[in-house]
DNA sequence: TGAATCTTACCGACCGGTCGTTAGGCAAAT
DNA sequence: ATTTGCCTAACGACCGGTCGGTAAGATTCA
């Protein structure tokens, strides 16, 4: 069965999110699984292969998420809004691999990290086409679309690496939080028909 | 003579910064020296006192930076502007040092740990005094300050992970950028008198 | 001044230990 | 009888770190 498969996995994810990949080893993996060392190499071929796959699931997993939040919201704003919560929501209910996935990268192959990354690229092209969109219907402000994209990934992936599930605010209370910050970042300046100080007459198109 | 010292110092942070501090071996920084790696032990006692010192340096530089930057400053909203603007500034210009001080603290021995997250912690209460005054005066809305401060700073380091001294954006040019998504946050809804969505009812009092 | 001593900055060789990985075998399940 | 899932044992490579030593310069003392 593919039970012992899973079960490295998971444990991976914990040991890789606490001690980080390279701190990690194959021994302390298969200690956590209660098996030897050897063993893990019947379920994987290498050290690196469980890295990538934790990375490949998350990075599928939430580019799913971000489309099925998205499906049947028509509304600029709102698009946004859901893709902003997606993605705090999603970091946040999964810890551990995004963190995993933001911050190992240097973990993998040329090959591996090349697939990962191109993931991530087509995911923030995404976020990006709905900012434009938002500035091109006129309910943004214009701005650099790079580094608002930027700002409000790092922002929203920035969460994963302090929220504690114990803590006194609930996932959904911190979205909000997030979405609201942002927005009226995107809007900044647009209802008060202040010119704007330094963000005016940057480009809006991708580079 | 203290030069070595310090070209080792520069080398383990291109190393650090390129490889991460576990990929990163003595006998690698040896090798960008060109000398041995026994002789860095005449320097350093051991690999993690390079780490620490990198770290140790740097967090002391950031938080000089942002007290030169502040003196003389006495408005409440120009005093956050301020902080924000060192923020992104020390993050881009020192853009390996910072970005190993925000990522590699697993490296560090308790004792480290402790000497530099106390510095860190320091620094982002200054900037939570610096929001509460904001609220306080009533030139920023009320909300979270403990998220408030974390999604700036996070906003603000996260830069240091993608900025290309060599792209198109000048550092000042991002500084601004910042500077004002950052201040319309805060600011959200105050003009509007909108009354707050998700954000509204949360304490402002630190924990 | 000159000999003796100490300090600085480095080297080559080596240590114990851990790493990721492989080979081969064994027992239970199919 | 074969496959599945795990084992024990061992491999070579490399790691951080220590050792004794050394060449060159500075300092001390006669």
């Amino acid at each position: 069965m593919a039970r012992m498969k899973e079960t490295i996995l998971s444990v991976a994810i914990d040991l890789f999110f606490e001690k980080g990949y390279f701190a990690t080893s194959i021994s302390g993996i298969a200690a956590g699984c209660g098996i030897q060392k050897a063993s893990i190499y019947y379920h994987y071929a290498n050290k690196e292969a469980i890295l990538f796959a934790i990375m490949e699931r998350t990075m599928q997993a939430l580019v799913a998420h971000l489309e099925q939040r998205l499906t049947g919201v028509t509304d600029v704003e709102a698009r946004l809004r859901a893709a902003v919560r997606s993605h705090v929501e999603f970091h946040l209910r999964h810890q551990k691999e995004t963190f995993i996935a933001s911050s190992e990268l240097r973990g993998l192959s040329d090959a591996h990290y090349r697939a990962i990354v191109a993931r991530r690229d087509t995911y923030e092209q995404f976020l990006q086409e709905l900012i434009m969109a938002g500035i091109g219907a006129g309910c943004f402000a214009a701005g650099d679309v790079k580094i608002l994209s930027y700002a409000i990934l790092t922002l929203c992936t920035a969460g994963a690496s302090w929220y504690n599930p114990a803590g006194r605010l609930s996932i959904d209370a911190i979205a909000g939080i997030y979405e609201d910050f942002i927005l009226s970042g995107l809007k900044q300046g647009l209802s008060e028909g202040r010119p704007g100080t330094s963000a005016a007459g940057y480009m809006t198109h991708l580079a």
